[in-house]
Parts: C-alpha cells; sequence; structure tokens
DNA sequence: TCAAAAGTGTTAGATTTACACCCATGA
DNA sequence: TCATGGGTGTAAATCTAACACTTTTGA
C-alpha cells in the first residue's frame, strides 16, 4: 500500500451505541458492564473498533447488529469524543451513534446474554470514561430531531394508542403535554392512521390504535425541503 | 506502552476546518489548493494530522492557528466523516469543525502565504473528496445555533451597524429579512448595546454603531438554562 | 356503582408577519 | 435637489397555551 501520510500516527477509532428504547412510559437506554481490561465492570455503553475495510456508519451498524441481532435500524451520528486520556488504556478516539428500536422487537435471551439492561435515562448509574457525555448529546439530538421529523415511532411497536406516543414524546421532552392540544396537533399529521382495531391492554373502555403512514409522511408538503 | 486492543488497527485521523467569514454582505468560507498528493490542486478545506497527545478539538484549534495565527477563536465540531474511500490514499477517518471569525482579524499576508482564499458559499468550486458535505452540514448546524446563541458578533468587527448585522443573518439564513421587524427583534436584546459612535462609511446620513456585551449575555435571564 | 383511562372545543394571550413613509446628508 | 441608506409603529393573522366535562366498561 502506498503511504502518503506516513510521518503521522494512526489512532484507534470505535464506535459508541447510545441505544433508545421505549418502556412502560420511560426513555430507556442499553447498558452493560465492561467486559474487557481497562474500566471491566463499569456500566458502559456497548461499541466496538472501526474496521479498516467499513465506513463508521457500517461500523456503528454492524455493532448494533453484533449486540442486537437487528437490521435496518434508525441510527445518527452524535459527534466524534476524542478527548487524550478518555480511555485509560490506549488513545482512542470514538465516534458515538444513537439509535432506536422498539424493545420488543430486540429477542430477550439474546439480551441477557450480552448482559445489557435496559436503564431509565432519569435514573443511570455512572457510565465508564465519556459514555455519560456521549448519552446526554445523544438524548439532546434525539429531541431536536423528533420536534421535526417522526422518528419516535421507531421506539413504539407498529400499531400504538394516541396516549402511547403522548408518553413517548413526554418521556423525550421531559415535560407533560396537554392531552387535547396534543391529540389537536396528531390530528392534522395525516400520516398518523386511526384504524378500526382497539387496544384494551390498558384500559377498560378501550383506546384506538394508531399507525405510523411512511408513505403518507413521504408525500406530506410540510417536509419537503 | 501497553497494549490492550492489540487485536485491532489505528487508522489515521484529521481534522478538517469549515472557516466562516463575513465580507460584502456575504457569507464566506476560507478554502485553498490543495498541496499535497492525492488530491494537489483541487480545492478543499484546510486540515491536520490528530496528533497522539493532543485532543481532537485540540487538534483542530492548532490547525487554525497554524493557518491563521488566531487564538480564542469559536469553533465547534461539525461530526466525523468516515468512508472507506474518502481519502484516495489512505484510509483517514477526519472529523470536520466549523470556526468563526472576522476576516479583518485575519492578515491578509498570512492568507495569502497559506495560498488560500474566501469563497462566496453560494458560489463554491467542486471541493476536494466530501468536502463539500462538510461545508453543507458546518452550515446547517451554524444556521441552527445563531437561531438561539448570539455567535454571529464572532464574524463582525466589534463595532457594527444594525444593517450589517441584519445582512449577516440573511447571508446565513439564505433569505430577506424585514427591516423593521429585526430591528424591533434586536431592540429587545438587552446584550446588543447602542453605542453613540455614528458609521459614515456605508451611508451619507451615518448609522449608529452597536456592540454586543457578554456580560449582559451571560446575565440574560432568556438564556439560562 | 364507581374507578380509570379515552375522548372531545373554545377562548385568551402571545407571537409573527406585513407593510410605507420621513430623515439626514454628501455629491 | 436628489439619490441613498437610516430609522421608525401599527394592525391583522397565526400560533400557542390553558382549561373541564362526558363516555365506556370491567371489577
Amino acid at each position: 500500500m502506498t503511504t502518503f501520510y506516513s510521518e503521522f500516527q494512526k489512532i484507534f477509532v470505535s464506535v459508541d451505541c447510545i441505544i433508545f428504547g421505549f418502556e412502560k412510559n420511560k426513555l430507556k437506554v442499553l447498558i452493560g458492564k465492561r467486559k474487557m481490561d481497562p474500566g471491566r465492570g463499569e456500566w458502559s455503553l456497548y461499541g466496538g473498533f472501526v474496521r479498516l475495510g467499513e465506513s463508521i456508519d457500517d461500523a456503528a451498524l454492524r455493532t448494533l447488529f453484533e449486540l442486537t441481532g437487528m437490521q435496518n435500524v434508525y441510527m445518527r451520528q452524535v459527534g466524534a469524543f476524542g478527548n487524550v486520556d478518555r480511555d485509560p488504556g490506549e488513545r482512542v478516539i470514538s465516534i458515538a451513534y444513537y439509535a432506536l428500536i422498539n424493545v420488543n422487537d430486540y429477542d430477550d435471551g439474546l439480551r441477557q446474554e450480552h448482559g445489557v439492561e435496559w436503564v431509565d435515562i432519569e435514573d443511570m448509574p455512572p457510565l465508564y470514561s465519556d459514555h455519560r457525555e456521549m448519552v446526554n448529546k445523544a438524548r439532546m439530538l434525539m429531541k431536536e430531531k423528533i420536534k421535526t421529523e417522526p422518528v419516535g415511532f421507531r421506539l413504539l411497536p407498529s400499531l400504538f394508542t394516541l396516549t402511547q406516543l403522548q408518553r413517548l414524546y413526554e418521556a423525550v421532552n421531559g415535560e407533560e403535554l396537554d392531552k387535547r392540544n396534543f391529540r389537536k396537533r396528531i390530528k392534522e399529521m395525516d400520516y398518523i392512521e386511526k384504524t378500526e382495531l382497539i387496544d384494551k391492554s390498558s384500559s377498560k373502555r378501550g383506546a384506538f390504535l394508531y399507525r405510523f403512514n411512511r408513505h403518507a409522511y413521504d408525500e406530506d408538503p410540510n417536509f419537503k425541503l
């Protein structure tokens, strides 16, 4: 291989995944106890090293796939974290990505095999290295994103009630919303379709189930550039 | 040195700077013709490699300093760019940063020595590799940032007229603003101080000069978290 | 029969937008 | 004297936020 930049030094580059889920009306993050040195036993995001033959985006997707077996997952870059001493063992620059998954789609056996757990984002233990900072930034970005794009559906089952949807927005924004104002806004979104199905699991009366219509969303002139 | 991650491969990591300036009512970016292979002669952002002993933020600041001799410059990370073939010579992951400088503070001799030029962001030549993508993302982030924080002053002299400030916002947003509505909003911002000084360079009548008061900004309760 | 969640409109206030003329001055 | 950019306020429209009661049904 030609070495154009031989006078410079190479550095380990990793990816770390902030995997968001939504369960029991709480926004959750998937973390596990670190199984390698340095930092063995500390709570940590799941990550991996970037290989020479893959893009950083692909490295993030691969890492997520290793952990969850899931593909076609919504992932977005959070940013690069590169303090000199962020990894106590070696110089490692890490690129954080957040992912949005529906917790029901994640096989719980697989989750246990990897020893990772869903923890409430409002109630997280101290994390390894700068991982807390990554989570904070990821949450901030996701919160901004959800204001302008309907990415929240990634965190819900394909059929959901309006109350579930409201609780999701509340968990993401960290504040309660007015039920009537919320429903009014939802009604204006043609890509949220009411079905004739009723969910009786959370109330005696039952609530209509809704679904996100991607096709209608892509056609919505309010969201064209 | 202990080698914890010896089974993985290291990668070159660079930083690239999107340096924004404001001149003749246009938003400009500083670019130059690349002086090294691969890509020699192509228009390119100014960049450099991250060293083992410095953080990525420090690498960006150092790179900017090398080019401009300027310190204490406002810089923010744009993100990591890591397609496998983004650099035709070697695998290089690059972290882009944008900087806001006042073009008058940049010594023009130094600029010429480095062979870089201010080009209108609306009228840029094709750029090396993924640099255009970096510029686009940087601009988008800067545009969002300026909506909530008064970072625009970094692009202006310390004394400026309201028309200059309006033109800056127009250049950043890419659309014209209503003069009266703009001035109404500015008047509400206590950290933009009117001085008794008059600028006669752009009109016969002359226009009052204003200044940004950082102290008043830091105290503004509208901007506390 | 009652507890618990679902569902539904209106009004006041705040914010945003549109819009046109006089002023001061140097050439 | 006139061309040029500087400077100023109001009203309509839109958006946002606050708010309370009825319905259904299983236990």
